[in-house]
RNA sequence: GGCCCCGUCGUCUAGUGGUUAGGACGUCAGGUUUUCAUCCUGAAUAUCGCGGGUUCGAGUCCCGCCGGGGUCACCA
């Protein structure tokens, strides 16, 4: 491999928004590229005009972005072998057919649409019975000037093996007689798949085709042409599915999720990454939290799984996590902006001050905004609730709270940067300590007087540290929302 | 159906003839004496798909079977 300059390649047809499969090979063509300082190119194969989905390109390169997946060349910075949409290489794939056609490599099939048809109605596994295969030059040239409409097949062998070695797969043997002449060139002039790949990848100068294992059949077909051609084949590897908990392949009805849409639901990119990372390549105990350039650094390519690998959301959970723990909050508030509304927004030191306290109870970006709500919303604070916690009848609980009101009067509120720091201080240190004090006096357990308290300022059970929920929320408002509970 | 690939805890996996089959996620229990989470500790979960071989010895090699997946379009 040192002898070849590595160039890869991802190459999603514009049908919709990428799998989650088809950008785990991104990133795994991603990082071979890096690893080897070579370059990682997009390239659209959009040769079925009738399966194009409006914005789907968009959805590729947001998806790339997302990630960091950064591209050398593409459709849009351009490159030294564009263009890099396949619509626009006709002529390349012509020129090549052509070539096919004169050395015997390829020919001209007039087969109508009902024939073939016919054909598999008569057996639904039936391959191409070649019957152009064998017309005399005579033959085509009185279909070519009749103006009949047609496709140029490939002339595979009809008999041996097609042998490679997969980077992934290892040593392949395919029996020739499997493969049938497949259309290279459809009617209306536009290659398939098979053509294009061969020629982009070769024109390209791709040096590693990174591909699901559903092309690994059709393969034979590919490296035909690449000899044919007198080309160098790439080295192929062959990546296993993704698949849904029923070990069936991964697909809509799994509620199989695209990056975007996890990406809208709160992960972060760093941990998709990671996740897709480990889901078919193992390194140390496969939850070590690594950034792109570490996993350029510890991939190899030769090692990928050969299993297809059933999607655990569950990691994703615990990766996401552990990332968003990482994160400094400044960080990941820079993340949270289509989480939280404008209004929170604007006040960004208090956000930073929450997302220091809830980060680590976070899984998700979106578990913010209804965590942190009761810190710029007033709560509903209910005195059933408050009652539920404290285990003490209305009275005893109103006391309790006037105590406890009492000594946070009684605190100061030291101004960021005055420097002075009396004993007193509105701070959750002494907000402990005082309130501490107060609660051995007053016959409540330690959790039925801070679960009161936590219920009085939050309206919830579930919360962080209860000192350091009332030093965000200030003194005043603490107080305004103790004092509102028993009025 | 033909051909091809795959088969170690629920999941991702380590393991290249000799290991008490290891780790991580998840699960359960305990601890950090106010909740949740984090963190720490511990536990359970795999007759290595099944059956035959080869070998002193097999998850590791061979054969058969079973199971899963892929493919057999003028779709990619």
């Amino acid at each position: 491999m040192a002898d070849t300059h590595v160039r890869t390649r991802n190459a999603p047809s514009p049908t919709g928004t990428p799998h989650i499969g088809n950008t785990r090979t991104a990133l795994y063509d991603y990082l071979i590229a890096k690893k080897y300082g070579g370059e990682f190119l997009l390239r659209i194969e959009d040769t079925d005009a009738k399966r194009f989905v409006e914005g789907s390109i968009e959805k590729i390169y947001a998806i790339h972005e997302f990630l960091g997946l950064t591209r050398d060349e593409d459709p849009l910075i351009g490159g030294p072998y564009g263009p890099y949409i396949q619509s626009e290489r006709l002529k390349y794939y012509q020129e090549y057919a052509q070539l096919l056609l004169d050395m015997g490599a390829a020919y001209y099939c007039f087969c109508s649409e009902e024939r073939l048809k016919k054909l598999h109605e008569d057996n639904q596994f039936a391959k191409y019975d070649r019957h152009c295969r064998h017309l005399t030059k005579g033959e085509v040239q009185d279909q070519l000037d009749s103006g009949a409409p047609y496709v140029i097949r490939t002339k595979l062998p009809e008999t041996g093996f097609t042998v490679w070695h997969d980077l992934v797969q290892g040593k392949l043997s395919l029996p020739n007689t499997e493969c049938d002449d497949k259309v290279l060139i459809k009617t209306n002039g536009v290659p398939t798949y098979h053509l294009a790949v061969v020629v982009d990848d070769h024109l390209m100068k791709v040096s590693h085709v990174l591909r699901g294992v559903e092309w690994m059949a059709s393969t034979p077909i590919h490296l035909f042409l690449y000899e044919s051609l007198g080309w160098k084949p790439p080295i192929l590897a062959h990546v296993p599915l993704l698949l849904g908990t029923d070990r069936s392949k991964l697909a809509k009805r799994h509620g199989a999720k695209n990056v975007l849409q996890f990406a809208e639901e709160g992960y972060l990119p760093e941990a998709i990454n990671n996740f897709l990372f480990y889901l078919g390549f193992s390194y140390k105990d496969n939850s070590e939290l690594l950034t792109l350039s570490q996993m350029a650094e510890i991939f190899d390519e030769t090692k990928i799984q050969r299993q297809n690998a059933i999607f655990d959301v569950k990691r994703l959970d615990y990766l996401n996590g552990q990332w968003i723990k990482r994160l400094s909050s400044e960080d990941l508030l820079s993340r949270l902006k289509t989480f939280i509304s404008a209004d929170w927004l604007a006040q960004k030191e208090k956000v930073i001050q929450v997302l220091n306290l809830t980060k680590e109870r976070m899984l998700t970006l979106a578990e913010f905004a209804p965590a942190a709500d009761y810190f710029f919303n007033i709560p509903i604070l209910s005195q059933e609730l408050v009652l539920a916690q404290s285990n003490h009848t209305q009275e005893e609980t109103k006391a309790w709270f006037d105590t406890a009101i009492t000594v946070i009067n009684k605190m100061t509120v030291i101004l960021a940067n005055a420097g002075i720091h009396p004993e007193n201080s509105f701070t959750s240190e002494n907000l402990h300590t005082e309130l501490a004090k107060a609660q051995v006096d007053s016959g409540f357990t330690p959790k039925e007087a801070f679960m009161s308290l936590r219920v009085g300022i939050s309206g919830r059970t579930v919360t962080p540290p209860l000192f350091d929920c009332m030093v965000i929320l200030g003194k005043d408002e603490t107080l305004k929302r103790l004092s509102s509970v028993f009025p």
